[in-house]
DNA sequence: ACCTGAACACCGTTCAAGT
DNA sequence: ACCTGAACACCGTTCAAGT
C-alpha cells in the first residue's frame, strides 16, 4: 500500500491513476473475465499505453493482488481470531457471523475470486509468499475451524458447505433482499445448521420495543 | 495414462488422436487451468503439430466442449424430466438424487467447469447456440426446480446452496469415504435438508439382513 | 484422411528514452 | 515521478502444401 499522502489544495488531477486502473480492471475483469480482458483494453479506456501500467503494477496479476489483498487480509485476521479460540459452538457461529459480514462488504471480489479461481490459484499477499493466503486454503482452514479433519466425514462436508453457503448466498441474492439484514439472516441461520451450532444471539436488528 | 486401446491384429495404430487430444487436455487443464494450458503443450505431449490439433478440432474452445457436452446433455436431460413432472416433494428428492448421481460419474469435467467458470462462460454443447445449455443457466434451471422465481426468499437460498453443494460436496470428498454410497447418503441428506424435501426411499444399500 | 511449415494478429512484459 | 515507442517471446488461428 504506497499510497500517497494529501494533494493539498492547487491542482490534484492525477494522482489518481493507479485507482483507476484497479477499478477499471476489476469492472473488466468481472464482466469477460481476467483472461479473456487485455491490458490494452484497460489501457484504451484510461487514455493511456500499455506500458504505462507496469509503472504502477508490476505484472497483470499485480493488479489482482492489489484489489484482493484486502478481502485475503480480513479473512486471514478471522482465522488468526478463530484459531486462537476454543472450538466452541458459540465461536464457530460468530465465526461463520464474521466471515458473512467480511464476504458482504467484497462482493464484487469474492465474485471475481470465485468464478477466476484457475486463473488466480496461485496468488499471494505482500511480497512475501504465504501458502496460507492462497484462496482455496483460506477455504480449507475456515472449514476446519468449524470441523477439523478428524471430524466424522459426515461433519466435514457440511462444514465445507456452510462456508460455501455464505459466499454463494452472498453472490446470488445481493439484490434479492426486501429488507437489510433480511438476506444476512438467512444466511446465517442456513450456515448455522450446516455447522450444527446455534445461531449467534440476535443483534441490535429490531430497535426499539422492550429494552434487552 | 496414455492407454490406447486393443490394437488387434492389422494397423489401426492412429485413429485414436482424437482421443488422446481430449485426455491430455483435461488432463492439462485440470492441472494448470484452461488459459494458462496452450496448444503447444499439448501438441507437445502427443508429438504434433499445434496445427494438427486444427484438423481434429475447429478451436481450443472446442475441445473443452467435446469432454464437456456428455456431461451438459445429462444434466439437461435431467431438467427436461423434471420440468415435466410436478415438483411434488418426492420428485425434488429424486431430482437431487439423480444430480448426484451425473455428478458422481463426471467428476473431472465438473472440476474442470467450477475452476474456469470465467473462461468457460460462453460455452454450449452442439453446433446451435443453446442459451439453455449454459454452465450458470443449467444451475439456475436446477435452482428453480426446487424453489421457483416466486418461492419466499428464504427457499431460493437454501435451493441455491442445496444445488451447489452436490458439486462441491463430490469434488472436495470424493477419496475420502470409507464404504461406497457413504458420501452420497450424506450428500443427499445434506441437499435434501436444504431443499425442504424428504430424502429419497433407501435403495438397495445394506443387502441381505432381514427383507422389506 | 491426416498432418506440417510458415505466416497472421494479438498477448504480457521489458526497457531505453522522453518530460 | 510518470509515461511513451519500440521491441521481445509467446499465444490461438489459418492455410497452402505435403503424404
Amino acid at each position: 500500500m504506497d499510497d500517497e499522502a494529501g494533494q493539498p489544495a492547487g491542482r490534484r488531477a492525477r494522482g489518481d491513476t493507479r485507482e483507476r486502473i484497479q477499478s477499471v480492471a476489476l469492472e473488466l475483469f468481472a464482466e469477460h473475465g481476467y483472461e479473456k480482458t487485455s491490458l490494452r483494453e484497460i489501457a484504451e479506456r484510461l487514455d493511456v499505453t500499455k506500458a504505462a501500467l507496469y509503472y504502477h503494477f508490476k505484472s497483470k496479476e499485480d493488479i489482482v493482488r492489489s484489489f484482493t489483498e484486502d478481502y485475503v487480509s480480513e479473512v486471514d485476521a478471522l482465522i488468526a481470531w478463530g484459531t486462537a479460540r476454543a472450538r466452541t459452538s458459540e465461536n464457530r457461529a460468530l465465526l461463520l457471523d464474521h466471515y458473512s459480514v467480511i464476504v458482504g462488504r467484497r462482493l464484487s471480489v469474492l465474485r471475481f475470486l470465485e468464478q477466476n479461481q484457475a486463473a488466480v490459484h496461485h496468488l499471494m499477499t505482500e511480497g512475501q509468499q504465504d501458502r496460507k493466503k492462497l484462496f482455496r486454503t483460506q477455504f480449507e482452514t475456515l472449514r476446519d475451524l468449524l470441523a477439523g479433519p478428524d471430524a466424522p466425514l459426515r461433519d466435514r462436508v457440511r462444514a465445507s458447505v456452510a462456508v460455501v453457503s455464505v459466499g454463494i448466498s452472498c453472490l446470488l441474492f445481493d439484490k434479492d433482499a426486501s429488507a437489510p439484514g433480511e438476506l444476512h439472516d438467512i444466511v446465517l441461520e442456513t450456515a448455522c445448521e450446516l455447522a450444527g451450532v446455534e445461531p449467534p444471539v440476535v443483534r441490535e436488528r429490531l430497535a426499539g420495543g422492550a429494552a434487552g
